[in-house]
Parts: C-alpha cells; structure tokens; sequence
DNA sequence: TTCCATGTTCCGCA
DNA sequence: TTGCGGAACATGGA
C-alpha cells in the first residue's frame, strides 16, 4: 500500500530494523524485482551496513559503503523483519540477512516494484525528474503556486504526477481533493487562489496525519473518503452521494455533491 | 471466469 | 510542447 505516507513509514521501519547492523548476506529470491544485475548488487551490499535512509516521494534510499540501495515499492511492496527460525514471507523478493539471525525482506507479490543501486539519491531523483517531495520543508505555498501557474489539465493529473510533485498516488490524490470540494477533473487554470491555497494545506496536511497515524487505512480519520470508495456510497461530509469514474486513467471516487 | 487493484512507462493522438 | 487515454507489465483476491 505504498504511497508517500506508507513509504516513510516502510522508511523509519527500515531504520529500525537496518541500520548500523552487519548484512552477512543477501538472498536475491526473484531477479525480476533487479534493476541491478545480481552478482553487482550482492557485491555492493555484503559485509557492509546500512548507514542512512532516505525518502523522497515514493523511493526510499538507504546507503551502504559507497552505494545506495534504492526501494521501489510499486503497488504491493512492503518490508518484513523476522528472525530465525522464522520463515520469510511468501512473497519476499530480497532478503537482507544479518549478523545475529534477523532478517528484512522486501516482498512485493505483483512484482512491480524495484530493488537497485544507485550512486547517490539526489543523482536518482535528477535522472528520473522527481518533482519536490510536498512534505518537506522547502515545498511551501509558493512552490506550489509557481507549479500551477505553468500546468493545464486536470488537477488530479497535477498532484500524481511524479515529475510535478514526488509521492501522491490515486488514494491521496482523491482524499485530498475531496477535502478540498475541488472536483478531481477540474483544470488547474480555473481553480482560484483559495482553491490553490486550500488543495495545498490539505494535500500537506493528509500526508502528514498519514504518517502520524502510521499509515494503517483502518486508522484513518473517519471524516476521510478513503473508506469510500465505492460507488453509490454516502459522503461522509455532505451525505451526497459519491461516484465513480476515471480521470488520469486511475479509478476516481468524489462527492457528487459537494466537490465542484 | 471476470473484474479490479495504493504504480510506472511507452506509444500515439490532439 | 504538453496533456492524457490506452495498453502493458505480473499476480492474487473478491
């Protein structure tokens, strides 16, 4: 379930149950998930530790020796601790084994996601156009006012792209769009200062209460679309009804009500 | 069996 | 040039 929040979360778990310990070995249980080429990728790791992580939108970095191993988590990544003589999980892809017996995997059952190096994260994010990451601190009202005077189309096309802002996906997207009473479709050029205003408050405010309520979709606030999605449903603001449709060709839930 | 899924990339069209 | 629809990728769950 990886989106911004849930990749900071795998991030500060990553830190846990990581750093500062000795990788004795690496299993590479499915290439597929390599962007590296195995025999590099086990090389670059082994015998090292894990000193820092990072997070930018959806990519977590953790540094080892001179390279950085690089997370992908695509739609159904995530990271498991066990230890011995616990099995790994059923989809774990690359298992980080360390010295005493415990173990991370990274497990990733639709195989969408990625496991690779890179030489350094600001490097990756420059060669793949990340856009900012909107929960850090430099992303204010003003950077985002700067993107929107120069984008057209639909402002859900705006908030998931990754080269525009790094880290929303189509659950955040919507849930701050509704929070907003923006419809998703609405071109960017005809939302108001307010409007602007108001989507980035929101979007900043959703990720970091996300993050704080560790992610789990159970916890979200109950106020939240999110556990909505469903066509017909009752919003849980206005008591409209929400519907369906598709807009940046991902599934979108809005209230047909309240959002304009 | 069919549809759907929290993501990314590439192609083609307007 | 920009934006976006559609398809493809791989797999399991409802």
């Amino acid at each position: 379930m990886p989106e911004l929040p849930e990749v900071e979360i795998y991030a500060r778990y990553f830190a846990e149950h990581a750093l500062g310990q000795k990788i004795t070995s690496v299993d590479v249980l499915d290439e597929r998930i390599l962007g590296a080429r195995k025999e590099e990728f086990v090389r670059a790791l082994k015998g090292r530790s894990f000193t820092t992580v990072r997070r930018h939108g959806k990519h977590l970095f953790a540094k080892a020796g001179k390279s950085w191993l690089h997370l992908h988590f695509g739609m159904s990544g995530d990271l498991a601790h066990y230890r011995d003589p616990d099995p790994p999980p059923r989809f774990a892809r690359v298992v980080f084994n360390f010295a005493g017996g415990a173990h991370l995997a990274f497990e990733d059952m639709r195989l969408f996601g990625v496991v690779d190096l890179t030489p350094s994260p600001d490097e990756y994010i420059r060669e793949h156009r990340l856009g900012p990451d909107p929960v850090d601190a430099k992303f204010t009202l003003r950077t985002f006012r700067k993107i929107a005077e120069r984008r057209r189309g639909a402002i859900k096309a705006l908030l998931m792209s990754q080269d525009v802002i790094a880290g929303v996906g189509n659950l955040y997207a919507d849930e701050t769009l509704f929070q907003s009473s923006i419809h998703p479709r609405r071109p960017v050029d005809r939302l108001s200062d307010a409007e602007l205003r108001s989507v980035f408050r929101n979007l900043r405010r959703i990720l970091r209460e996300v993050i704080v309520r560790r992610g789990r979709n159970a916890d979200h606030p109950r106020r939240y679309v999110i556990h909505h999605r469903e066509e017909g449903a009752r919003c849980p603001r206005c008591g409209g009804e929400i519907r369906r449709t598709v807009v940046f060709g991902r599934t979108t839930y809005f209230c047909g009500k309240h959002q304009r």
